[in-house]
DNA sequence: GTCTATAGATTGATAGAC
DNA sequence: GTCTATCAATCTATAGAC
């Protein structure tokens, strides 16, 4: 954090701030005073709030593919890779339970303010999509491997929305163990691979 | 709408722009052009912006009551009720593409804001989950009617996310027949009732 | 009950000194 | 590259005439 330049420290910070608050509702004045700067030498870095916007889901995007390419490179059990999509729930529960996914609501969020960068934002959706198809294909499940996907993105989404209102970490863990059970049954109705 | 009074034509149009645009977004000026007054009229009938959302979750409780019990006095089918339920993605669906569930879009945004009114918003939820807990049970699924209900909340939940985010309607009829199979089957898997 | 006028605060954004 | 000072617009909310 230290070492990061200016910029780089504003667009963490908006980041941050952006899913905790919302966009709106985040002004220059709350990332100033998060990064230690003066609002003025904001407009040196970013021309405008929507600038900041765009630099953030860029990170987000940049972030996101990283994480996908290192579940894959993490080894060659495309279904093993699928659990490591489940486990965010797990893995992330305290931050989801106050703040939703970071997601959906920001998505949900630009598409009420009619926001020029919401296409932008769904392209997130898209990265989990496209790589959760990929990893279904791979498993054989070549017929539907989008719809699976789909199905999968919209639980998870689910699952985010009534963890943030009920606060219930057992309904968590058994809609995980649910997604789970669900991918075991996917396998066996895959078509073998050889 | 011509023959209501002044404060419950507010109400409507603020559900309506919260609905929309958000309620951090709607300014007095939006409702205030919505309904056709002057913005100073506005505090004879509330006295702060949080009112109006007190009165507008009011509204909506009171509304999804009257469609529950409207559900329930249709038919003695719990079954069929909870297929209403599904319905809503399916009969709502213009509106869900473009605005996200009404519910889940304003508790994700009252979550951000740390708004007082977020409890009551939850209430929405609950009022869901307690009427499908009970249609569950009346269908045999008393071990785990709640779990039922939590996970058919979650999944129409997820849907109406990804169905503001991608617009795709083909997803929202598979999915709905999705939840209609699962129903099914949690009937089979139900005790008999006598 | 509805209006106009306005206060007081905050917002996004700009200009210019250092 | 960072700062202070400031602008113009918008917001919630109030006061008071009609």
């Amino acid at each position: 954090m230290k070492d990061m330049t200016t910029r780089d420290r504003i667009i963490a910070a908006a980041d941050q701030l952006f899913y905790r608050q919302g966009f709106e509702h985040t002004s220059f004045s709350d990332i100033a005073d998060a990064v230690g700067i003066s609002r003025g030498n904001f407009y040196h870095h970013f021309k405008s709030k929507d600038d900041i916007l765009d630099a953030v889901i860029d990170a987000r995007l940049t972030n996101t593919r990283k994480m996908l390419d290192q579940w894959e490179s993490n080894g060659n059990d495309p279904a093993a890779r699928i659990c490591s999509f489940i486990g965010i729930l797990i893995v992330n529960q305290d931050k989801i339970k106050r703040y939703g996914c970071p997601v959906g609501t920001l998505c949900s969020e630009l598409a009420k303010l009619e926001h020029a960068a919401l296409g932008d934002a769904n392209k997130l959706f898209s990265l989990f999509r496209a790589w959760l198809c990929r990893q279904f294909s791979l498993l054989g499940c070549t017929d539907d491997a989008d719809g699976l996907a789909m199905h999968l993105l919209a639980r998870s989404q689910g699952v985010a929305t009534l963890a943030s209102a009920f606060h219930d970490e057992k309904f968590i863990a058994q809609e995980v163990a649910d997604m789970q059970g669900w991918l075991q049954s996917c396998i066996q109705n895959a078509v073998p691979s050889a």
